[in-house]
DNA sequence: GTAAAGACTTGGAATAATATTG
DNA sequence: CAATATTATTCCAAGTCTTTAC
């Protein structure tokens, strides 16, 4: 970072450098004048603070706008509203941003979409209470242990055979759950299921006790020293990509076919990969490539006469990639299946290690394969060459007594270690930024369980402190010394905002700050009280957030922003992560920056989740759970890019809805036609939607005659064989029976749930084009909170809880509903 | 006390797997 | 049943924060 500042803002303390620095004389008029400011402001009680600046921060004050809206229209359950353009209702926080972006982002290929399902609400067969309470033994003896799989075996075994015979009982597990949850709430088409009801209500119960059996849980009895992480350690080692095996195709140069030896083709083949993507017209990502490749050349080809990107075609390659993608995609599935196999076995042998015992998944058992380092951003390094890793550079860490793993054939380990002290299971040294590298267990471990469990239940002990923390940095934003001041303003920051720490970063990385290393022209001032942010953060992605703030607040950031300081001088001059934080362990042990960030987020969930409605359908419940959800990814600024087709994809769904609309009013005037007494009763019957036009008519009718042609051409085909005479479009709307009301009803009541269903799809699908759901989940939302929430609210936890999420708080799902974080 | 090393969490994108649709 | 859409998983970069070295 600039050390510019540092020049002007040398010493402790506000006095003497008023004395010796005749610039900063200035600075501290006015931080002793404003010791007479009083902000009343922040008397407000904690919890009404955090709305009233929600409700004057743009972006989360149009969320909540939304929220009001759809509350309203689900509960009322009109559609009129869905009328009005979209792109109104929508935070436009984020068009705005990829405007102003100067650094372009990559665009993304898809868009993901909540996970609303598009499920009957019948609730599970199984009373939620009973299914918490099935609590398994803490140790399942082994005959039991048998006695279970014996009884899942003949269970499945009929359209299972094959599978139950060669894999764990995991795999069993899955089954059962697949067509719990079919049986469960899915409609789904599939029924692949012919195994009888009783029996699987029978397994149902024994599959959690199979499944958890052999669970390890730590969380029944809580340690307190956690410096030892294990007492004995077995693995296999990462498992090292395959060598490069040489192609034969040749790449162009000068518009001639050249000879490369496998070490230099390796990395053309890298770049060639990268033809079509943002990456391959990155100038940086070229630069860094080429001086990388000609590195290679030098050394392993010198007399290859390529010199110049601009004369290098990697198109040859290229085109080979793109066949051998397409015929992998054109497998048979023998084909798959034996690649498949291969995979399994590499997995069984080298993705399970032995912690005190225990068998615990390893998370990354592969070692990064090389290839052109895709540094984010505007990283100075992107598209460097990534070398490939060798035992040799490859630290173990390992039990004492354990089997050291064989080394791939002619080579041997770098180092092998025994410290308990850590968690990792082998290290090395990446080439690109010199960083390390670890392989870890994986998400759904003990060690990682326990982390995490601890990371929550520091943000928990925070809310026992964070009213005094926060009436202190109150008061200490008119304190008399800059460096107190700058920290608390920070901390307000850190607090209100959910910033992240800001530590400094050297000039080899791409330039984004957090909050501590914001700089002059990351803040700008609104009078009379407005700030605005815009900065590039973690993954260079852009924080944008225009916030009214206290006038103390505000002032402070005047003081900080005064001449002499210019752009590119750091806006907390006093300040750094380590001040921070150490001034954060006097309030409470362990007490970080990122703690804040956890808190905010369980916290505003848990509040936000008491919006859910009682006793609302299964889909409204989960759109409150998402929405939840949402509001906390807005607060941590978890963003992805809008996917190129989301307009598209919006578009289809309004067809489908303004075609649903369209059939239900041709219901409707059938209904009128046979009772026209009706209208009076139902002024809505006939009425057609705004929103469908001529044109949309006159289009659905050409597909319903479509559809309805391609259908007698089917019929007719059938009449051929059977010899009988062919029909005509008139005979078949004669066949056509007169429907009665009492079908029209229904049919119209159908219609209307479909609308209303893909109107919440819609809404839901629009709000989140931006918005990344999954790391507040994964990260910050204690898991806690979300299990409560489903007994509360009668929620299979399936729903919000994907395999692998369930996996991973396992230790957090046994709360009860009256769990409070 | 400061910088570098080290270990761990957090983050979006890429890719694989699965579900839905035409 | 193939094409497409959606969701889950994997990948690995980029943060935070602690410890160690000087």
């Amino acid at each position: 970072m600039s050390n510019s500042d540092q020049s002007y803002f040398d010493s402790e303390e506000e006095i003497q450098e008023q004395e010796n620095n005749p610039e900063l004389i200035k600075t501290n008029e006015i931080v002793e004048d404003s010791d007479s400011d009083s902000d009343s402001e922040d008397d407000v009680p904690i919890s009404q603070r955090r709305t009233k600046l929600n409700s004057t921060t743009s972006s989360i004050s149009d969320a909540t706008l939304i929220n009001d809206k759809i509350n309203s229209h689900s509960s009322s359950s009109s559609d009129s509203d869905s009328d009005q353009p979209l792109s109104k209702r929508m935070p436009n926080n984020n068009s705005s941003q990829k405007i102003l972006d100067p650094k372009k982002r990559k665009i993304k290929k898809e868009s993901k979409t909540t996970a609303t399902n598009e499920s009957s609400d019948s609730e599970d067969d199984i009373a939620l209470s009973k299914r918490r309470k099935t609590t398994p033994l803490k140790k399942v003896k082994k005959e039991i242990k048998t006695e279970i799989k014996k009884e899942i075996e003949t269970e499945i075994k009929r359209e299972i055979k094959r599978e139950i015979k060669t894999e764990e009982p995991k795999k069993a597990t899955k089954r059962t759950r697949v067509k719990k949850e079919e049986d469960d709430e899915k409609p789904s088409k599939k029924k692949k299921t012919t195994a009888k009801v009783k029996e699987e209500k029978v397994s149902k119960k024994k599959k959690k006790e199979e499944e958890e059996d052999e669970v390890f849980r730590w969380w029944d009895n809580e340690k307190e020293d956690d410096s030892i992480k294990w007492t004995t350690l077995e693995h296999q080692g990462p498992y090292f990509p395959p060598e490069y095996v040489s192609h034969g195709i040749k790449m162009k140069y000068k518009g001639e076919p050249i000879d490369l030896v496998p070490e230099c083709e390796e990395v053309a083949n890298f770049y060639a990969q990268v033809i079509g993507t943002d990456w391959g017209e990155n100038p940086t990502f070229r630069k860094n490539f080429f001086k990388d490749f000609l590195k290679v050349i030098k050394k392993k080809q010198p007399n290859c006469p390529i010199k110049k990107f601009e004369d290098c075609d990697f198109t040859p390659l290229t085109e080979y990639f793109t066949e051998q993608k397409e015929k992998r995609k054109a497998m048979t599935k023998e084909e798959k299946e034996v690649i498949k196999k291969e995979k399994q076995e590499i997995e069984d042998k080298y993705g399970w290690a032995l912690l005190d015992e225990r068998k615990e998944k390893v998370g990354n058992f592969r070692i990064e394969p090389p290839g052109l380092f895709r540094g984010r951003g505007e990283h100075p390094k992107t598209g460097t060459l990534k070398y490939r890793v060798y035992p040799e550079s490859v630290t173990i860490n390992i039990g004492k007594n354990a089997k050291i793993p064989e080394p791939p054939e002619g080579h041997k380990w770098g180092k092998i270690i025994h410290d308990n002290t850590v968690t990792w299971l082998a290290m090395w040294k990446e080439n690109v930024n010199d960083s390390f590298k670890y392989v870890w267990l994986a998400a759904g471990s003990s060690l990682k369980g326990q982390s995490d469990f601890k990371k929550f239940e520091k943000a928990r002990e925070l809310k026992k402190h964070i009213g005094k923390i926060r009436e202190e940095y109150t008061l200490e934003l008119k304190d008399k010394l800059m460096a107190t001041r700058q920290r608390a303003t920070a901390l307000y920051f850190i607090d209100k905002l959910a910033l992240r720490a800001g530590n400094e970063k050297g000039d080899d990385v791409a330039d984004t700050v957090g909050c501590c290393s914001l700089r002059y022209e990351h803040v700008t001032l609104e009078p009379p009280n407005r700030v605005i942010f815009d900065f590039l953060g973690k993954d260079s992605i852009r924080y944008y957030n225009e916030v009214e703030v206290s006038k103390q607040v505000y002032k402070n950031i005047e003081i900080f922003k005064r001449a002499p300081k210019k752009e590119g001088d750091m806006l907390f001059d006093r300040l750094n992560t380590t001040i921070l934080n150490k001034y954060l362990q006097k309030s409470m042990k362990g007490l970080t920056a990122k703690v804040f960030r956890t808190y905010n987020a369980s916290y505003t969930f848990q509040e936000e989740l008491k919006k859910t409605v009682k006793n609302s359908t299964m889909n409204e419940k989960l759109l409150a759970y998402n929405r939840a959800n949402r509001q906390v990814a807005i607060l941590c600024n978890h963003q992805r890019a809008v996917s190129k087709n989301h307009s598209d994809q919006l578009k289809r769904i309004q067809d489908k809805i303004l075609t649903s609309k369209y059939q239900r009013y041709l219901v409707s005037k059938e209904m009128l036609e046979l009772d026209p007494t009706l209208k009076k009763k139902k002024p809505e019957l006939g009425r057609l939607s705004r929103g469908i036009t001529k044109e949309f008519i006159k289009s659905y009718e050409e597909k319903e005659l479509e559809k309805k042609k391609a259908k007698l051409e089917r019929d007719n085909e059938k009449r051929k064989i059977d010899g009988k005479e062919l029909l005509t479009l008139e005979d078949m709307e004669k066949a056509k029976r007169q429907p009665s009301m009492e079908r029209l009803q229904k049919q119209y009541d159908t219609l209307s749930k479909r609308i209303k269903a893909q109107q919440v799809l819609l809404i839901d699908k629009d709000e989140n084009k931006a918005t990344a759901l999954g790391t507040s989940k994964i990260n910050y939302i204690d898991p806690r909170i979300s299990a409560a929430w489903c007994y509360k609210y009668d929620v299979p936890i399936e729903k919000i809880f994907n395999k692998s999420l369930r996996n991973k708080f396992k230790w957090a799902v046994e709360v009860d509903e009256n769990f409070v974080f």
